[in-house]
DNA sequence: ACGATCAAGATTGTGCACAAAACATTGTTC
DNA sequence: GAACAATGTTTTGTGCACAATCTTGATCGT
């Protein structure tokens, strides 16, 4: 019944990045204790952590509250993605062996069938991940991390800015992307690869955000869900979740 | 006489980035804490902080160790600088404004100024400060935090495998990134920028470390010096360094 | 009625003591 | 003499209690 600290910080950036948890809500310390049934210090260290990441906002003496980026904010974002991918697929450019670029083929193909299935979720996901792959694709631990994070924020601010469910990233461009790759245009790679990104960039609006739940109550029924999906041989576990 | 935690941070940095502290040598919790005067959980939380860095190696039930790259992570590390600072080039090749290229070139013009005067550690301080001016012109508060912590990271493997006191970046090199950039040639300037990185890079060999050092007995002395110069008001403070 | 002041409650920050783990040393056995 | 087990020591990990700080609401004065 207890959770280690893995799991702690999975939940609660699960429950950031989808913005279940409202911006400017504050995670009070004592209360997530109890609901994770650990100590104050061991979510106390967990906060920290997810302070450092950006997902949470840590002021002094006051507490943790999840992040409210500003629209500028979350243009920062997509900038720092525009120059730190630019600089991907110009390496890339240069690198990229056969069997990756199969690979990368292979993951487009799948999000071309995603979208012809009419499956959003999956085109949505798959999307996320070809970007990932690139940076996989340098096989720079350093870049991966970098890219990994940037990607993660990126998430939080379509689902806090993004009014309705968008399109996913056009899969087209992705294609144009790697042909430039194998083609070994650097130059080229990074001019689509910059209007991609600009292009998602579009899609962020100013919007008012509506619902604003407690972020304890969220948390407290994530966990619950966790926990029946975990162990469901235990009687009556209440199936949140399917 | 105490010292807080941004205090305790910059001496254990400093120390780590000048790789005065041998790698993989521990730093024990009790040790430092009685050395700057403060309770053992303080430094736990810096010591933390340094792990997330990567300038420490955090073992669990083990403790702290001064990070000891191999050459290969060094590799890595410059690998990534490639990368990011091609796409800060990249970047800046479209967007640099005239104010901005007037700040580079007279910095620059510095540079050339300190290797003339033949003073070694200007011109390698300015080197490296000009990388950090090319991330500060893209005005991404997250392009600049990244490349600042990469090229912290660089100094540190500098300090470990280059053999004798090399030559710093040879600032013709520069002023050759900076012609490209207001040329808005952005394919040149990445391949000038990932050039000049690759150089540097043949610099590093592989080297035996000698002293090694106790790494407590390094911070304590550091710590006595910066109190001395602190508050020299204080009787026969020792005046460790001019 | 408005503002300042102060007190009470709530929340975060930190030192301390103990628990757990790893390491070193010594003693024992084959 | 070497491998191994046991024990004592050192070092890190964690829960708890108290201190410091902030928020809130009420009270008093003008």
């Amino acid at each position: 019944m207890p959770a280690d600290d893995e799991t702690l910080h999975r939940v609660l950036s699960d429950a950031l990045l989808s913005a279940r948890i409202a911006p400017g809500a504050p995670l009070r310390e004592v209360a997530l204790a109890e609901v994770f049934g650990v100590s104050r210090e061991r979510v106390r260290k967990v906060l920290q952590r997810l302070g450092a990441e950006r997902l949470l906002e840590l002021i002094p003496n006051r507490g943790a509250f999840a992040a409210a980026p500003t629209l500028d904010q979350a243009r920062e974002v997509y900038e720092a993605r525009r120059i730190l991918e630019g600089g991907i697929v110009g390496h890339l450019a240069q690198t990229l062996d056969e069997p990756t670029a199969r690979a990368l083929a292979a993951h487009i193909g799948a999000e071309q069938a995603a979208v012809a299935a009419g499956d959003r979720a999956a085109s949505i996901r798959l999307s996320g991940e070809f970007h990932l792959m690139l940076a996989r694709a340098t096989r720079n631990a350093l870049v991966q991390r970098e890219l990994q994070h940037l990607v993660s924020r990126t998430s939080m601010l379509v689902a806090l800015f993004e009014p309705a469910r968008s399109m996913r990233c056009a899969c087209e461009e992705h294609a144009d992307i790697l042909s430039a790759l194998t083609a070994g245009d650097s130059s080229r790679a990074m001019k689509m690869m910059q209007q991609h990104l600009a292009l998602i960039e579009t899609r962020l609006r100013p919007t008012a955000e509506p619902p604003a739940a407690d972020a304890v109550d969220v948390v407290r029924a994530d966990w619950a869900a966790l926990q029946a999906v975990r162990r469901p041989a235990a009687g009556r576990a209440t199936r949140a979740r399917r």
